[in-house]
DNA sequence: TCCACGATCGGCT
DNA sequence: GCCGATCGTGGAG
């Protein structure tokens, strides 16, 4: 499948956070690649409260203000990462988590949520920064089958603006996190 | 400097 | 359903 192109992530957050479900997302280690569906998404625009980069630019979130279609990943509760894709036009502080895959390839598990699929990747705050339109990279995504039915509801783990309904899964996908 | 808390998860009740 | 692990981050002082 091609590989999803940065003018896919250059749009409305809101959209690319739809739009990702069902693309796959790949990870190189070593001579292997591990492919996933991705199920489970959240959106996070700069002017959102929950957002990191809602009070500007920092020495963590500046991977967010940089180019469309870059891996922002990020350390949280004091034991796990989190994977994001860059979206809008550079100089926007806005991200898609992902949050679930469904696994394509073999010996290949637990990726039922957002620290879990990173743990199971591999993915670590070395990736932070890497381009995902590049199939030469160590993670990119490519294009997948469109969705048959989408569910919108609130985010999780998260007090502010946790009435904002941009979290997106693919219906009836038993790979979609808990809670 | 200091300190409260988090885009989580697994284990225990 | 609830709680603890575990530490980087940033806002407050």
């Amino acid at each position: 499948m091609p590989v999803l192109k940065r003018k896919f992530y250059s749009q409305n957050t809101i959209n690319v956070a739809r739009n990702l479900l069902g693309c796959v997302l790949c990870r190189r280690i070593g001579d292997k690649i591990y492919r996933g569906k991705i199920v489970e998404t959240e959106a996070y625009i700069q002017e959102d409260p929950a957002c990191h980069a809602f009070r500007g630019k920092t020495a963590r979130n500046e991977v967010m203000f940089g180019k469309p279609g870059l891996l922002y990943v990020y350390f949280t509760y004091g034991m796990h990462f989190c994977a994001n894709a860059v979206t809008e036009k550079e100089g926007r502080g806005c991200a898609v988590l992902i949050r679930a895959l469904e696994p394509l390839s073999e010996d290949f598990d637990n990726t039922n949520g957002p620290a879990r699929l990173c743990k199971s990747l591999n993915i670590t705050k070395d990736l932070n920064g890497v381009d995902l339109t590049s199939s030469k990279s160590p993670v990119w995504i490519e294009e997948g089958v469109k969705p048959d039915e989408i569910v919108t509801t609130v985010r999780i783990g998260i007090k502010q603006a946790a009435d904002y309904p941009w979290r997106f899964y693919l219906k009836g996908n038993g790979w979609v996190s808990k809670k």
